[in-house]
DNA sequence: CGGGACGTTGACGGTCGTCAAAATTAGTGG
DNA sequence: CCACTAATTTTGACGACCGTCAACGTCCCG
């Protein structure tokens, strides 16, 4: 949250923040049809969230990591369209949205934060069109591993290193791909000296070799 | 909107309602980079929104029609992050987000609102994503017809008939397709009698076949 | 230690992209 | 209004990329 609110604006966000609840790996944080009454901040672990169509076929969303906001999508029909499942072990805060609506009719900085929060999954979203519309197995693989690496280096984490919480097929959803496309394609960067991986421990040796996959000059 | 609102609060709404402005087939209402200072409300008219990646791919995110929010991209960092085409001439109306933010501080319905076309708009993405992730060629096609008849039919126009007003590139990049695979789907259609097209007119012959494609029981 | 989930690798085939050429339409200026 | 050019669309042939199916290997957790 931006700086320069005063005592009593302070109070007034932070009695936004309700229950705490911990949510164990694999169970789900909401469903898909359930009512929308609270968004919901991530303050440890990691979430897919994924919609499932009528016929089966299911997709992962998003994943979100520790800071980030949840539940966006119930708020139009006031219930949710997609599932949130915890990938380990993890706590939320659950805010009702009544009272962020309550409470930013009088903070000007809370609706402000309250819309670019919303507009920055927008944004996110439309780069992840551009991903799915076009480009190539590789180039969403290793979009998917610098944007994960530098989501997690701005919460302090190494830039270079870091553990994938979601299996194979979960990345494959997300990116539009099978999961032997997923492994095959882990396996072509390994050959290729651009990253090595052991299980879901993946260690980027060649950061550049990444970027430049992703934005072939 | 809904109703139920007093005079005062509707002349509030209606006093957001800026300059209309014109915009002719093939200019832009707003730039990607461009500073963000309004929401713009189509009156009349077809937009698409595309974002360029740095090294030239572009992808449109969405077509827009009368009726419908367009701008909400640009609130997360002040500027927007795509380009709005109109493909039709058209008429907006500019509408200034900062009187927006002063408004639904005072009209509990306008803060709702502009929650929800929000969320909204973030639960349309969703769709396109499962759409980009998991369907092939002819389901994208059919989910796509689907989607424009039922917005136009919303507006008072033919539920089968339709005018598209954009071209099979266009089409093919919001499917994450190339444009030799939209016409030949669309010829594969013809030929199966589910639609008629003659150039830009589509006639839908058999709406359940196209269901029955999007949705494969 | 054993079973089930997860991951890897190979062979093969289908879907869709690429390249090319031709047909049709739309747009422009005379 | 017509002629001419550019843009768009269609269709074909071919190939690449990725999906499918299958088998095997590995790791975790009870």
């Amino acid at each position: 949250m931006p700086i320069g609110l005063t005592d009593d604006e302070l109070d007034r966000i932070d009695s936004i923040i309700g229950v705490r609840r911990k949510i164990k790996r694999g169970e789900t944080l909401f469903h898909n049809g359930e009512r929308f009454s609270n968004l919901y901040a991530i303050r440890t672990g990691f979430f897919k969230t994924c919609i499932v169509s009528e016929d089966g076929r299911d997709q992962v969303t998003g994943f979100q990591m520790a800071g980030e906001i949840i539940g966006l999508d119930g708020i139009v029909n006031e219930h949710h369209t997609c599932d949130a499942v915890a990938l380990e072990d993890a706590e939320i805060c659950a805010m009702p949205f009544a009272q962020i609506e309550d409470i930013s009719r009088e903070v000007n900085a809370l609706q402000r934060h309250v819309h670019k929060i919303m507009s920055r999954e927008i944004v996110r979203e439309h780069g992840v069109m551009l991903l799915l519309g076009s480009m190539r197995a590789e180039e969403r693989l290793a979009a998917f591993i610098l944007n994960l690496a530098q989501r997690l280096h701005a919460r302090g984490f190494s830039q270079t290193e870091l553990i994938l919480r979601m299996t194979r097929e979960e990345i494959g959803s997300y990116l539009g791909l099978k999961l032997e496309t997923i492994s095959r394609t882990f396996s072509k960067f390994v050959d290729e000296g651009i990253v090595e991986v052991r299980q879901r421990h993946v260690h980027i040796l060649n950061i550049q070799l990444l970027q430049d996959l992703v934005n072939p000059k």
